[in-house]
DNA sequence: TATATTTGTTAGATAAGTCTAACAAATTAT
DNA sequence: ATAATTTGTTAGACTTATCTAACAAATATA
């Protein structure tokens, strides 16, 4: 049986490898608030259970069945938290908290019926792709808000930071999934960013810009 | 923190006190299928906490303190039942064991969420009562289809028994939540009886009948 | 290159929750 | 009343997941 420690740690671990850093063990620490010798201990666990490669003082990636499993459970975040929006009625920024818990629920009939009622839905409502039941995601290819040209009118289609802080901000401020977006100035100095979403300008700090996916 | 395991301990206990025989050591190891050493420490932990009484070689009780946190835990989980039947269309007979995990998640939005939609539920799919936010319960004055007299006709208000193979057994049968029985016959021997429901005559074990709850 | 800083590892401790083996108390049967 | 059985307790071990302290390797800085 996974233990919810160990589905955490490979859904973090899948996470950081997508970044182009990769996962290192003090990135593994600070994003699941772990020191650094138990993120050390557990990975040996994980690597003496396949899961994931691991070289002394090297980096660690997921082998093809940690993949599959880390996979499965990023599955269930995503239809949970699509669930919670589209049935429950929560707002896109409360979810994220709560499907981390609900990740965890063992029961398959669970999720399947969440899928059922969503009716096999490919986008969880922060714009991520849902694996599918064999682990296979969408190929997608999008650009961070912030390197997009002066002038391009974009599609806001995910995020990269499902924080209640953030996700709040961005409500607070008018931008919501799907939104066009225009680029009307970037400030070289510091990517202070002047848009045009429906037809109202705002103004966008650089880190924001980042957060923001579109294509 | 409350743990998973104690949450379970503490509804367990709650359970079997509502029972004539009171909770025993050996009665909970039963139904939480742990060992007899095991259930001694917890409930010495428990103790420890204020939430059980405890005196060695006598059963236990839940204090008021404890009683409240058992009771915070079966709201959850019949409010999930009550959820997983009514919103994601499951069938009584398989909501128990998914609401067994669900009862634990932490997020206490989650749960008002539930009675939200629910519209503050008064009991769940096997007519056990729901307690409201302070953990009050209505007062129930349920009789065993087992000791009804031959005649009468009561109507079916609750399971004792919320296993899989019990409730499909009933629904296999003919025989659903809040159905007119009427007592035909009953056989001294062994307690099998003869009733009528919907029109149509059955036979149910004694077994079966002390399950059945009706007024 | 030598030193300082950051990153990773080892060792050892702790808490939660479980187990088996051995024993003790309470209850039931003879 | 004694013996047998059931029930409860203690002792000690194990696993999982975490921590701190001490140390080692790798990387960055002077
Ligand atoms: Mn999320
Ligand atoms: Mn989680
Ligand atoms: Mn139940
Ligand atoms: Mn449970």
């Amino acid at each position: 049986m996974r233990t919810l420690a160990e589905e955490n740690y490979l859904k973090a671990i899948y996470n950081l490898s997508q970044n182009e850093t990769g996962a290192t063990a003090s990135k593994l620490s600070e994003k699941l608030n772990v020191k650094l010798p138990t993120i050390n201990s557990m990975v040996n666990k994980l690597a003496d259970k396949e899961l994931v490669e691991y070289k002394k003082y090297k980096g660690f990636i997921l082998t093809e069945k940690g993949k599959k499993q880390a996979l499965e459970v990023i599955r269930k975040h995503r239809l949970t938290e699509l669930f919670l929006v589209k049935i429950m009625g929560f707002g896109w920024e409360e979810v994220h908290d709560i499907a981390e818990e609900v990740e965890h629920i063992k029961s398959p009939l669970f999720f399947e019926k969440m899928d059922l009622i969503l009716s096999n839905p490919k986008y969880d409502p922060h714009g991520a792709p849902i694996p599918d039941k064999n682990g296979k995601l969408p190929k997608t290819n999008l650009k961070l808000l912030s390197n997009i040209e002066i002038g391009k009118t974009v599609r806001f289609v995910a995020v990269s930071d499902s924080s209640s802080d953030f996700l709040s901000y961005l409500s607070r401020v008018g931008i919501s999934l799907y939104s066009s977006i225009e680029i009307i100035d970037r400030e070289v100095f510091d990517g202070l960013l002047k848009i045009k979403v429906n037809n109202i300008t705002t103004t966008l700090s650089g880190q924001v810009a980042e957060k923001i996916l579109v294509e």
